[in-house]
DNA sequence: GATCTGATGTGAGAGGTTCTTACATCGGAG
DNA sequence: CTCCGATGTAAGAACCTCTCACATCAGATC
């Protein structure tokens, strides 16, 4: 499409950033390096400090996109009329999320990218406790829906994570880990509607 | 002690493994480097290949060094005869040893090792696992330990991470953190035990 | 006691990285 | 049509990991 450009590459920003998510998939968020998505995208190495300040805001933007690909997910869920459903089917979601991607979410969460330096990717993660505070809210006391939200966040996050680093490897098969994931989180719901009656 | 050491350093991996957390608690996981660790223990650059075949073997050491001190705190807890009180004293003090030295939680879980090349680290993963089972053990139907241990562990990881990353910086404050986790698990554990009925 | 040897440390260097700085190019506003 | 700001390049400083040939020395062996 734009095969034979001259001087000036004309999207390197877009360019660049797709060269990042693709080396990210290849070699893990430690494994890249700017000069390797400059090489892939056919500039210069000094290019890319045109359009990203850092090494860490090439990797905070792939995050971003990683960040607003979640929020897309929760924004609109199916309408389970059940506390205890809804809360699965968030956790479920979650670890799909993060499986189906792992290199997109451990760029998100492990890449050591210091979120106070990069207020658009703080912003994003508001927005997903927003969604799932939205989520959780037909069911919950207003007063205490903040951290409910997080707490079910929280569990949803802690089955990924310790999933994709391996940690539960040789104690639950991988088959299993979406119904480990479902099971937690009806627990917690049930727990959660027991106290409020 | 063995301030004036002669060609060979005398106790250098040791030496090199305190340079090393020293240098992740200061610089993070990613800020760490072979040399700068060689260098505060006083030999050369290349004198670390001596005792660990790589950059990661050595945060892997460090990591190992981290996974035995949490599994220490888990081998002898306090005898809460309820299981909702101790459950949360579990996630509370997973969450307590991420916080008191996150540097430390950081290289066991987020400095991307890779667990398969260091069994070592695999097998104490597996060890905290275990005494989690083993306190838990007491109340619960031995089918279901394994996984409700690991959904325990999900929790209380969770927290945890999203708390040291900054997740939920601008949704709970600082100081509820900890109640924060407790709540989760009390809930979970409520959940669990009325399921179990 | 002298020697030999394996473990441990050194120096040099190949090849990679991030990021800066001075300069080159070019599209579009005036 | 000009010129200027945005975007590219080339060169290089200052790191980094890891390897290889060589130096040193403590302790086992004769």
């Amino acid at each position: 499409m734009e095969s034979k450009r001259g001087y000036h590459h004309g999207d390197l920003r877009n360019a660049l950033l797709a060269a990042t998510t693709e080396l990210v998939r290849e070699r893990g968020a430690r494994g890249f390096s700017v000069s390797e998505a400059a090489r892939r995208a056919g500039v210069s190495s000094s290019a890319p400090y045109r359009h990203f300040s850092d090494r860490e805001a090439m990797l905070a933007a792939a995050a971003l996109v990683g960040f607003h690909a979640l929020g897309e997910r929760f924004s609109s869920l199916p309408d389970e009329r059940a506390f205890e459903a809804r809360a699965a089917w968030i956790a479920v979601s979650y670890l799909r999320f993060a499986q189906e991607d792992p290199a997109r979410f451990e760029t998100m969460f492990a890449s050591g990218i210091d979120k106070s330096r990069h207020e658009d990717l703080m912003r994003q993660a508001v927005v997903v406790q927003a969604l799932l505070e939205a989520a959780l809210g037909p069911f919950l006391d207003p007063a205490e829906l903040v951290d409910r939200a997080a707490e079910l966040w929280s569990l949803a996050h802690g089955v990924a994570t310790l999933v994709l680093q391996g940690n539960l490897q040789h104690v639950v098969d991988a088959g299993r880990v979406e119904s480990l994931a479902e099971s937690a989180a009806r627990s917690w719901a049930a727990g959660v509607a027991s106290a409020q009656r």
